[in-house]
DNA sequence: AAGCGTATTTAGAACAATTCCAAATATTGA
DNA sequence: TCAATATTTGGAATTGTTCTAAATACGCTT
């Protein structure tokens, strides 16, 4: 590990962010701050690795969870969690939600929607509420699409839910 | 484990819901029931088992994980996960949302909304959303209390929520 | 009440995801 | 270039959970 660290693009808002907090601009970190900008596929922290390795053969494990703590402590990534599944991270740091697919694990970003799309769930007093965030399950089009030829007749759903689907906001 | 297992309101219930699935009730899966319901706090296995051990000292840890899967699967019992935490089980069946305390890692139910309070998000097109949770995190009533002792003048705050706090709906 | 087939419990091993550790290495500023 | 500090690294340790195989219990039939 003996490279210069360039500063570019990518690593003028990572330094920014990093020298606020007093933390060094290191050649890993900006490489796992790389993966996790080019495909925000909400990647697990063993994604990650394999992507930073294919870039940088030596980075170890260790290190990937290091720098994503890091990415996190800085306010650059977010660690998104469904169920016991490993941790995934996200580096839409806008506020939004997630859409889990029950039938191929993936997770999709949910645009928070806009005229009146909020909830306006009443807590019982005393609490402070500091943020929140919804958590859809389902089927994605591809997974959907697929269960749909397979089982024309599908048995067992529970569409117990006050949010209808239409109009894209968001992808993949 | 020679005692029989008489049947009474909670195994009426439990017995029920067993038998339609082809399981047994016994005194082992009444006892974890039994803890769901008398104090519905979203204990984690680890908590169940102890006050399960406190009434039934040879029930094992293997045991109350069977127990805890079974009446998942019986519908009696709901799985809930927050951040890498321990699963905690929840006895409420009901559609509800959660509540986490920052403070005390407590975890509260919260009732959805009436008039207009479940989210009206709008899905890309394709989704299927089966159901969806809301996630709040915040301060408890008691923790808010000791924060506001402690550093009457907060910083740090990021109450990016359209959530009101007012008129109780649930309790711990 | 004895026997039988199946379900359940149990202790402990195995596991996956993550964190911790101490030594090696890299970076920054003087 | 050097010292001081931060970071990386491999491996061990931890946590929460699942798996396994043997022991036990259950419900039913005689």
């Amino acid at each position: 590990m003996k490279k210069r660290v360039p500063i570019d693009f990518v690593g003028e808002r990572l330094n920014e962010q990093l020298a606020r907090t007093g933390l060094r601009l290191t050649a890993q970190r900006r490489q796992v701050y790389n993966v996790l900008l080019l495909k925000r596929d909400h990647p697990s922290a063993e994604e990650v690795f394999m992507r930073a390795k294919s870039a940088m053969p030596d980075i170890s494990m260790a290190t990937v969870y290091n720098c994503l703590e890091t990415l996190v402590k800085c306010g650059l990534v977010r660690q998104v969690n469904h169920d016991r599944k490993a941790t995934r991270y996200c580096s839409n740091m806008q506020h939004h939600h997630h859409f889990y697919c029950d039938g191929c694990g993936g997770a999709f970003d949910v645009e928070p929607g806009r005229a009146g799309g909020e909830p306006r769930i009443e807590m019982p007093p005393g609490f402070r509420v500091r943020n929140f965030e919804i958590l859809f399950r389902g089927y994605c089009p591809e997974c959907a699409a697929k269960r749909k030829q397979e089982a024309p007749v599908t048995t067992s759903e529970e569409p117990q839910t006050a949010c209808r689907s239409s109009r894209r906001q968001s992808i993949p």
